[in-house]
RNA sequence: GGCGCUAUCGUCUAACGGUUAGGACGGAGCCCUCUCAAGGCUUAAAUACGGGUUCGAUUCCCGUUAGCGCUACCA
């Protein structure tokens, strides 16, 4: 996962001081920095697929570095839900760090703030503050706290007080807080609207805004790509690295992903759609699923929109991102959105057929049928343009693995404009011919339209009532191949059957 | 409440002052055809509203409205 040792970028300067060194394309490393506490989300995979995106189109490094500062929520299990979906999308990354064992950096940069004076101990009770911060004007800070002298804010400290370290905001002036947002444009906030937001909690762990930052400077992040929700939380982290003496990265923020209802994309609220192994486990191609999330909030511009992994690499910039959240479009009764779903149906008639073959294995036990390679590999062709998903498999060649058809009306066999007689007529037929046929594609084909011709029928009303027979549904993949694939043995077995479901 | 961001067909988007407002998905229709698909062709469908600026606004500015985000010792 860390192949490159000598990766160390620039040494000492490039978190810090020179600028130039960002316009070097071999310096760009960006990151996803997942927390744990939950599934990993489709938005989050977008942020990692657009992160990887800059970094190969750049030349760059990709870091993955797990936020787990929240001991509270983080869980095993959704760490595990994260590595598997990043596995599966298929998007390598170059280092992966994890925050809580980067504590004593974090605590480090704390400190160094505090010893400024550019922080200061909030010994206010953490459940305290609730109820008093809603009312009327913006929250800055809790009463008293900031403007506590240094003396008597040690000994407190002293004395076994519990206390949150805060940012003290510069207020007096107030300062305009700016930076140039690649997506955004120009971003400009008052401090006066900015409050004194915590670095470290009262246990002493770091908060999110403290050691996100602390570690972009250490890991000499140069760009960060990330969901717009942290858009005005960026004017906090400005004002940290500032404090540290770390030159901030370049930011660029995402539009979010939003449900049909208009709300932010949540497991609460939407379920299992918004979970990157729901669509894993519907039978997505990697590759499909990461081409419908780049469409999602970002255009190459022209009219394409199927794109292989290289031309997104090759035509992915920051201009083609826009600003507005965009819907990912379901339904309770369709999960998945339209034009995923087609992308990923076009992404499966693009497979060589051996590969889709062994795609669709683990799908076709998955439903119950025994499906060994060989079989698969002859029915893949007959199905393969008549699926989006891959678990398709199970409603569109179920008849392939049956030993037993299930029941099904009869006078399905009858076909328009006919009657029983006729549909006992085609059937009696088939029996004939295919009881003496080579049973090859090409042989069926010529020996069915030939006793088409000898009951002086057309081709569709004769093969219907086979179809059926064989199938036991009207719409199946083209006959000859079918009945190829299905052997002599079990056609003339479901074609007898069918006689007698006619008696 | 405060602060911020956003606003083109149902959905994803293109048009960086001048287009019959383009494409894709989905819908409808036709063709192809042994059914279903796939494929081909055709078609319906949008600039939130009100003011400016300009010879000319989807595009620039202001306001309204709506949506979203942040406003935690979550991330």
């Amino acid at each position: 996962m860390h192949p490159e040792e000598e990766a160390e970028p620039g040494t000492a300067g490039c978190g810090h001081a020179d600028a130039r060194c960002y316009t070097d394309l071999s310096m760009i490393r960006v990151r996803f920095a997942p927390s744990p506490t939950g599934f990993l989300h489709i938005g989050s995979a977008r942020t990692f697929i657009f992160n990887w995106l800059y970094a190969r189109h750049t030349g760059g490094t990709m870091v993955l570095r797990i936020d787990d500062t929240d001991v509270e929520r983080n869980t095993e299990a959704s760490l595990n839900s994260i590595f598997a979906g990043l596995r599966w999308l298929d998007l390598e990354w170059d280092e992966e760090y994890k925050q809580s064992e980067r504590l004593a950096l974090h605590q480090k940069m704390a400190e160094a703030i505090f010893e400024k004076g550019l922080a200061y101990r909030d010994f206010t009770p953490a459940q305290a503050d609730e109820g008093e911060r809603r009312g009327g004007e913006t929250w800055l800070c809790n009463p008293g706290m900031r403007e506590l002298s240094r003396e008597e804010s040690d000994r407190r400290a002293a004395a076994g007080e519990g206390f949150a370290l805060r940012y003290r905001v510069p207020r007096e002036p107030v300062r305009q807080i700016r930076f140039a947002d690649g997506v955004y444009g120009e971003q400009v906030k008052s401090t006066a609207d900015i409050e004194d937001f915590a670095l470290l909690r009262s246990d002493g762990m770091p908060t999110y805004h403290l050691a996100s930052c602390a570690d972009d400077a250490e890991l000499s992040i140069s760009h960060i790509i990330r969901g717009q929700d942290h858009l005005t939380n960026t004017f906090k982290h400005v004002l940290i690295f500032e404090a540290a003496g770390a030159t901030a990265p370049q930011f660029a923020h995402l539009p979010l992903l939003v449900a049909p209802d208009g709300t932010k994309l949540s497991k609460r609220r939407h379920g299992p759609v918004v979970s990157v192994t729901t669509y894993r486990d519907a039978g997505f191609l990697p590759h499909a699923f990461v081409n419908f999330l780049c469409l999602l909030g970002w255009s190459p511009k022209d009219d394409r929109e199927q794109m292989t992994r290289q031309e997104l690499v090759d035509v992915f910039t920051f201009d083609g991102i826009n600003r507005s959240n965009t819907t990912v479009n379901f339904t309770d009764e369709d999960p998945f959105d339209p034009k995923a779903v087609w992308l990923n149906g076009e992404c499966i008639r693009a497979l060589p057929a051996e590969e889709l073959a062994s795609q669709l294995l683990p799908f076709a036990s998955a439903a119950g049928f025994r499906a060994d390679r060989g079989k698969m590999r002859r029915i893949t062709p007959l199905i393969q343009e008549r699926m989006k998903l891959l678990r398709d498999v199970a409603t569109v060649a179920d008849f392939f693995f049956v030993d037993e058809l299930p029941a099904y009306d009869p006078a399905e066999l009858i076909p328009q404009k006919g009657d029983t007689a006729l549909a006992r007529a085609v059937l009696e037929k088939a029996r004939a011919v295919l009881a003496a046929s080579a049973f090859t594609h090409d042989a069926l084909d010529a020996d069915l339209r030939r006793a088409a011709e000898e009951l002086k029928m057309k081709a569709g009303p004769m093969f219907q009532p086979i179809r059926v027979a064989v199938c036991g549904r009207k719409n199946a993949p083209p006959l000859f191949g079918t009945l190829e694939a299905l052997g002599k043995e079990t056609c003339l077995h479901r074609i007898e059957k069918a006689i007698e479901k006619l008696r």
